[in-house]
DNA sequence: CGCTCACTATTCACCGGGTGAATAGTGGTG
DNA sequence: CACCACTATTCACCCGGTGAATAGTGAGCG
């Protein structure tokens, strides 16, 4: 549910045809603006792992009013494996993978109380202010619908992490009582 | 919001008195047993870099009926970063890191809506179905509060990803519109 | 004319996180 | 005594990611 598989992501801007590590990037931010940031390393690391697995191969080595440029393609594993990738559900994660969480077992490991509750108050202040800001971008006129659908996730799980730590401050201090006993 | 802190949470669990990295994996796995599962590799190398930044010191090298074994403990400065860590709040991510949200773009780029709708559908069942099991696991009856707790977490993010699986798939024809002009 | 700037395009060295297998010592059981 | 299970650590290896370096081209400008 966490990190965006870069792989798959390039196989399929891959798809509407050949082209070369940095015209890759720049569909990446033009398609994916509101992603994680993606490295132009990061690119051609990525691009040279596909090549030896198979996925992409190079198509062209022109050089045209500038820099060399190396043209991939996908290969018909590529296109199955961007295929597969579709059609595969993402499978809910078995376990949770939440800094927040980590961080509040440790506070009730090594601290108090107050101290696990205090860091669940400041968090739910940071949440809230985030929440207000991404309710401005998607209400802006210059938002696209990329934009608003993207808010819109960040902002369900935002809600969500609220939502979990309401119960959760009710709750510290049982649990506290729980773990140490 | 995703990856949990590993070298923090090993702070964490050290705080508490001075552990060898075998006590420290099974510390972890009786106090985060819901969380990433840690192998002992990693907690060897984590070990390794925390002591190289002054986090952690070797205490002694004893063996005791067993293999040597080297016990570390906190550092001033570790100790420092661990509560630095506690009173930090987590800056909500301010970029999506969503393999389901990029999937959907992916697949509105490469295929029709029709493939993107059932990418969508497919997974709001997968979503269900973990859903049912999680609030299986939260009402057992050897459910523990951080057994609870920890569903709890789960649970409110299926259910942001539910909510935000449905008013995607109503706008689903008009981003593809979008995308495709 | 030559200088610098901005853009295209790629490579490199380096790190942290993570996995799986290997190693090695010890105690108990059949 | 052979084997197994447990304790404890190390190793080799991969992926993902960052920041800087390199290198060529065209445009603006004094």
């Amino acid at each position: 549910m966490s990190e965006v598989s870069t792989p798959h992501v390039l196989l399929g801007l891959l798809a509407s045809g050949g082209r070369h590590g940095y015209e890759l990037k720049r569909a990446y931010d033009a398609r994916l603006p509101q992603a994680r940031p993606l490295a132009f390393g990061q690119v051609y690391a990525t691009l040279g792992r596909l090549e030896r697995d198979g996925m992409v191969a190079v198509t062209g080595q022109e050089r045209d009013g500038g820099p060399d440029r190396t043209t991939y393609a996908l290969t018909d594993e590529g296109r199955a494996a961007l295929d597969r990738w579709l059609s595969d559900v993402e499978p809910p994660l078995p376990y949770v993978a939440s800094t927040l969480l980590a961080k509040v077992v440790v506070a009730l490991l090594v601290a108090d109380v107050d101290r696990a509750r205090s860091c669940l108050v400041a968090q739910r202040q940071a949440h809230t202010a985030r929440l207000r800001e991404l309710t401005g971008v998607k209400h802006a006129p210059s938002a696209t619908l990329d934009d608003v659908v993207a808010a819109d996730y960040a902002i369900a799980h935002l809600d969500a992490d609220l939502r979990w730590l309401a119960t959760t401050l009710d709750r510290v201090a049982d649990w506290h009582r729980e773990v140490h006993p």
